[in-house]
DNA sequence: TGTACATCAGTGAACGCGCGTTCACTGATGTAC
DNA sequence: TGTACATCAGTGAACGCGCGTTCACTGATGTAC
């Protein structure tokens, strides 16, 4: 029967954030539109009272994981300062918790390939999300302004691979090898003097 | 009807070629048996003679899909020298071509996020591939001997999460900025030099 | 080398199942008086 | 404020379709004599 507008209101948030968990943990292919509603504790047949089409859902989830993750960043920028969020945000991310749990993590390493191949309304979410996200990433750089880019750039690439390499390897020791080497090159992209203190691997 | 040992081994090696590029160009769950086998001039039926499964053909297709790349390798290494060839590799990794084109492109940003989702066998044959390539990446460094493992670590993971963001962003200036930063940074990682020479972002 | 026969690669129909989507229906909500 | 009624969120069955997989069948291949 018909609900508050406030409880479908309530639906329809519940609704994107369970799709903007699974399409991290399964992938576009892997959500499906039954197995959403049913998490949200609806019935399959109403999902199209709140999205035109699984295309949309997927535009809105992915606009809503990014808007999570850049939700939180801002707000421990904002508490701790940019710089030292940056350096909490590349640990977390070069960690074998991220590795291990995607299903809240960065959207990039998690379903990136699958965007590249969804319609051009989610390739442009997912754009707006990079964008804003490398914007984050710059701020919190120790460098000249000119650099800050190009550099936020460097580091987000260096990340997104690392995670997606660790995720594909099936032997933790390799996957705990790339991550370890992800967080000493990250480490050494945000120092002051990168290029003097890196003469070491360790 | 049945056909010669020569011919049955063909179709087989056919059908792992198809479905290596349809791996990379749609991800695992984007392979369908019967879209493989039709693309193969075969009908559906005859599939489960070749392999046991679909998932038996994802991981003989990933266990193809790396070893047509490190063969592709191997040939430029002995031709031009190891240094030579893994300049070109990163040039072509990080190339317009590579990104707009999967489909004979790396397997990493292709479907590394949905290999981490997959069995054991299909996890396993993408360590092996990517382990024989930071092999193959490492042997073309001109870098001390104990940091070359990790130097290798390092640009594979740029340049596999550069590629991933530059697919999934739909706008065609932000994928070039990536990618153009990419070669940057991966430039200044294989110079005998790189702590000196990238002060400058250009 | 020739012949009889077992093998089995490939065919095409069918299996059960889940997909995205549609729709008639229900009944609480929201609204007009 | 109370009442009558239109709206529409959610239900559950059904749609066509494609999925991975199975199977009886065909007839050329490979083999045993």
């Amino acid at each position: 029967m018909r609900v508050s507008k406030q409880t479908m209101e309530r639906h329809h948030k519940e609704i994107i954030a369970i799709a903007s968990a699974m399409l991290r943990e399964r992938g576009v292919l892997g959500v499906g539109v039954a197995d959403v509603m049913q998490a949200a504790g609806l019935t399959h047949g109403g999902f199209y009272r709140h999205f035109a089409s699984k295309e949309a859902l997927i535009a809105e989830a992915t606009s809503a994981a990014f808007a999570e993750i850049l939700d939180g960043l801002e707000k421990a920028a904002a508490r701790k300062g940019a710089a030292a969020a940056l350096e909490d945000y590349i640990s977390g991310y070069l960690s074998q918790r991220h590795v291990d749990q995607p299903s809240r993590g960065c959207p990039i390493p998690a379903f990136g390939a699958d965007a590249g191949r969804e319609s051009a309304s989610v390739r442009a979410e997912f754009e707006v999300g990079v964008d804003r996200l490398l914007a984050w990433i710059a701020a919190g750089l120790r460098c000249a302004e000119a650099e800050r880019t190009a550099k936020a750039i460097e580091l987000l690439s260096l990340m997104v691979g690392a995670v997606v390499t660790a995720r594909a390897s099936g032997d933790q020791a390799l996957s705990k090898k790339i991550l370890a080497q992800g967080r000493r090159s990250a480490g050494n992209l945000i120092s002051v003097y990168p290029r003097l203190s890196r003469t070491s691997t360790r």
